[in-house]
DNA sequence: TATTTATATTTGTATATTACGATATTTACT
DNA sequence: AGTAAATATCGTAATATACAAATATAAATA
């Protein structure tokens, strides 16, 4: 059984417009979610929602050890989903724009409620 | 350098309060998404956007192999991002509930526009 | 300049994911 | 019962990811 073939084409082309172009989307889509897709890195994002911290905050809230909240913070920050800036010796992080912490903050409604 | 012992322990309560009690919330919105932060899922998605698809239409629209598409498939249920309905040999395979609609929506949004 | 503090990077190891072919299961049909 | 079609599961090799200790870098200060 099959929905009717024209019908069939019709999709099959919409979703080729929507990958045939925009495949990097899809890509870039996938990796920024996988790096928010951890227990680790939500808690980060959660302590990061009211503002920019300082690593040693981070890892005072979380409980991460150093090295591994860095490595964190890192991927994070390759995938577009934090910013940093340094101040002397600390480096502070938030959020990079307002659509990630949209997508954040239904992420929290969806979950948590 | 440390922003106010006292507001960090006012944070922190937060943190654990959101932590705490809802620490499974955290895994389980983190499995949710790590299942939907692939590629492959991502397209499946897509097509399964305008409603309920059998396995073979899947197939046809996204170009994954068959015992691959299954997996993925048996894992968004697993996830609790779709469900499924058996009909004859047909599996149809649809998005779960409103929610998961709405997270993928803004998903889009994001980072197809 | 030497030391300390905050953060980043490297490294090793353990574990998890992925795709795919082969095989199994389920249901319909003859 | 036997066959075919649709889907599910298993086995496995390749790849990716996680964590933390050790080490490196960068900036402040003694």
């Amino acid at each position: 059984m099959k929905t009717s073939a024209s019908k069939n084409e019709i999709i099959k082309r919409e979703l080729e417009q929507l990958f045939g172009e925009q495949d990097t989307n899809i890509e870039i889509a996938a990796q920024c979610l996988k790096v928010m897709s951890h227990p680790a890195r939500l808690r980060i994002l959660c302590a990061l929602r009211g503002g920019e911290q300082t690593v040693q905050n981070l890892e005072y809230y979380t409980g991460i050890k150093q090295s591994t909240l860095s490595q964190h913070l890192a991927l994070l920050k390759s995938r577009g989903v934090l910013v940093s800036r340094r101040e002397t010796t600390y480096s502070f992080y938030r959020f990079s724009n307002d659509q990630i912490t949209q997508l954040f903050d239904l992420i929290k409604e969806v979950f948590c409620t």
